[in-house]
DNA sequence: CTGTATCCGCGTGGATACTG
DNA sequence: CAGTATCCACGCGGATACAG
């Protein structure tokens, strides 16, 4: 049942590989915009429209840490007005995969947690 | 080749879900602990020991939000000195799968997106 | 051994206004 | 359209000391 021989890829080297990867996908919008633009390219101000409640500011820093990391790719149309298009790499693909997992597993189990926590709470 | 048929299971309630999730387990050390814990129950001293670099307090805090989430259960076993055993409930257990799946990754791709940060930054 | 209590620095992210 | 610039509140997490 368990699995303990294999969370060494977990805990390896003192954790510092899963937490390079959690420190990335583990802010507040990495993951929807990875997902949004998993659809196929799209341009700023439609990211802007379908990932709701995002600034322009924090769509920016996601878009320019995924671009920096090599997940996205940004191309930029030489016209008036300008035309940016932002679209998944196949290393941002690969990210999918992992991420429908975890959602998966939030889906799942996340009632059986939340009323977890609400008896937790009445209980003190 | 795309999978953005189901991505709604990320994109879907505008994030709420999958943030929740992403909220628990994406701190410093939620999923350290965890993987530490699959190999059994442990008490506070091996996990303090185990998981290398966390302080008493943020040991503590990890472990009462997991139990608060159900995903550890905490013993107290009524001796002097007192001992207290710790241990993944059936729900923690199962997030050990998902969570290998993105170390998976992480090991995978890792090794480029370092290579693309560094390039990123001597760019510019 | 298994925690609590207190203080504090730092970074994330929100609001708002401005620009090429 | 696609950003930048600035300011600021908040909470995570580290260090340290204390306690049942």
């Amino acid at each position: 049942m368990s699995e303990y021989e294999h969370t060494c890829m977990i805990r390896g080297d003192g954790g510092r590989t899963i937490r390079a990867i959690l420190d990335r996908i583990c802010n507040k919008w990495t993951l929807l915009v990875v997902a949004t633009l998993d659809q196929g390219s799209l341009r700023f101000t439609d990211l802007h429209q379908q990932v709701s409640g995002i600034s322009q500011r924090m769509l920016t820093l996601t878009l320019r840490n995924l671009e920096r990391d090599g997940l996205v790719s940004r191309t930029v149309h030489a016209e008036v007005p300008p035309r940016v298009e932002y679209a998944l790499t196949p290393t941002g693909k690969s990210l999918i995969p992992p991420a429908l997992a975890l959602a998966g597993w939030a889906i799942e189990h996340i009632p059986h947690i939340e009323a977890s926590r609400e008896a937790y709470e009445t209980r003190n």
